[in-house]
DNA sequence: TAATTATTTTTGTGATCACATTTTCAAAAT
DNA sequence: ATTTTGAAAATGTGATCACAAAAATAATTA
C-alpha cells in the first residue's frame, strides 16, 4: 500500500490523533499523493503514524462522507477510480457550487481581503514559475478558499472542498504524466470585478477559470491520461 | 441527553454498528427528532443503542462531517444552532444545487422513473392529508432523491442530504410550533416538465419548489420562532 | 500445466480499559 | 447571598485484544 506519501505534516499540541490522520491523508488526497483505485487498511495507516486502528478509523470514516475515499462492499476502503463521466460531473458541479459561493462573499469583501488575495495569486504565479505543481495547486485553492470565506456563514465551503477531494487523485497523475500542469487562471480579472463588488462579473470570471483550467481537460484526453496510468 | 427519539430502525443482517448508528442518528437528525443546540455524548448513545464507544465515535465522526453535528472545542458534540442568517444561506445553497442535480438528471429520466415520481408525490399527499409532518418530510425527500438519482453519476445528492440534514432540525421546531407545516410543492409542475424533457422547466420548477416551500420562512419569522423554542 | 482445495495471513470490527480533561455538584469561605 | 474551593462524576481519547470474514499463499489434485 505504498508509503502513503504522507509529508509528516506539523502537528499542533493538543491536536487529536484522530484529527491528526484525517488531516494528514487529506492532505494527501488534495494534491494527488495517493493515486485512484489505492486501497487504505486501518492498520497500515496506523502503523505510518505511528498510532492504533481507533483514531484511524475515525480519520476514514470522515474522508468517505467527505467524498474522498469509497467503502467497498468487503469493507475495504480506497481512493475512487476515475471516469470521464465523473470528471465531468465534478467540474460542472464544481463551477455552479464556486461561483455561487464566489456571489454569497462579494457583500462581505474587504478590500484588505481583495489585497491578501492579490498576495495569493502573486505567490501561486511564482510557485508555477519555479514549476512546484504540488504548490501551485495548494495555493490556487487558497486563493480561492480566501475569496469564499468572505462570507461569516460557511455552509458551502465544506462542499467545495469536497469537489477538490473528489478531483486531487486525478490531478495526481495528470501531474505526472503531462510535464506541467496548464495553469491558467482568471484571478486577476476576479480580482478587479472584486474591487467593484460586480457580483456577475465575479461570478462570471470564477466560472471562466474553472472551465479554463481543470475544465479544459476534454474527454478525449482524461480517457487518454487514464490508460496511460494504467487505470 | 434526552430517549435520542431514535426509532429503532431495522438494521439488515450484516450491516456494521457503525453503520448503523450512522444511520439512525442520521435519520432523527434529518426528520427534527433531535433539537438544535442538544449535545450528544459517546457513551449515552452507545448505551442507548446497547453498543460501545468504538462505533459509536465513527458514526459520529461522520455526521459532522456530513455537517450534521458540530465538534466544539472543548470536544463535546451537539446539534448546530439554527441562525437567519444560516437558513438563508443554507436555502439559497439548496436552491442553486437542487436545480443543478435535476438539469443533471433531466437527460437521464425514463417514463418509468417519472411514473415512480407520480406515486411518491400521492404517498406524501396522503401523508400531509392525515397531517403526518414526519412522514411527509421524508417522502417530499425521497421525491427529490429519485429525481436526482436518474443521473447514475453521483455526487450532487451526498451535498444535497447534507444540506436536508442542516435543516433537519430546524423543522424539528417548526413542526413543534407550527401546528401544520405548511406544504406547498411543485411537484405536479416538476413532473409534466419531465414528461417534457425541459430541462429549463424542470429547474424552475425546483426553483420554485423550494423558494415556495421552504425558502417561505420569512426572516422574523424564523427568529420568531427559534424564540418561542427558547433558542 | 491448470484448476482446486487447504492453510496461513491479513484485515475490519466491536468491546474494554486506563488516562487526562472537563464538567458537575457539594462544601467552605468571603 | 455570592464566590471560591475541592471532591466526585462524566466524558473524550487512544491503545489493545479477541473474533470473524476475507484475501493471499501453499499444497494437492486432475
Amino acid at each position: 500500500m505504498g508509503n502513503l506519501a504522507l509529508e509528516p505534516l506539523d502537528r499542533p499540541e493538543g491536536m487529536t490523533t484522530h484529527e491528526y490522520a484525517h488531516r494528514r491523508l487529506r492532505q494527501a488526497i488534495m494534491v494527488g499523493s495517493i493515486r485512484p483505485g489505492e486501497s487504505l487498511t486501518i492498520r497500515g495507516i496506523a502503523e505510518a503514524m505511528e498510532s492504533s486502528p481507533t483514531p484511524v478509523r475515525e480519520a476514514l470514516r470522515r474522508l468517505s462522507s467527505e467524498g474522498a475515499l469509497r467503502v467497498l462492499d468487503n469493507r475495504r476502503i480506497m481512493v475512487p477510480r476515475m471516469t470521464a463521466d465523473r470528471f465531468s460531473e465534478l467540474v460542472s458541479l464544481r463551477s455552479v457550487l464556486e461561483q455561487h459561493a464566489a456571489r454569497r462573499a462579494v457583500p462581505h469583501i474587504t478590500e484588505r481581503r481583495i489585497d491578501r488575495l492579490e498576495e495569493i495569486d502573486r505567490a501561486q504565479d511564482e510557485a508555477i514559475a519555479r514549476k512546484d505543481n504540488a504548490n501551485a495547486l495548494l495555493l490556487n485553492q487558497e486563493f480561492h478558499r480566501a475569496l469564499y470565506t468572505a462570507n461569516p456563514e460557511q455552509v458551502i465551503l465544506p462542499m467545495v472542498e469536497s469537489i477538490w477531494l473528489q478531483l486531487g487523485p486525478f490531478l495526481g497523475i495528470a501531474m505526472e504524466h503531462v510535464a506541467q500542469l496548464y495553469f491558467v487562471d482568471r484571478h486577476q480579472e476576479a480580482i478587479a470585478a472584486l474591487r467593484k463588488r460586480d457580483e456577475d462579473a465575479v461570478a462570471a470570471a470564477i466560472k471562466a477559470d474553472i472551465s479554463e483550467g481543470i475544465g479544459g481537460f476534454e474527454r478525449a484526453a482524461i480517457e487518454n491520461l487514464l490508460r496511460l496510468a494504467g487505470q
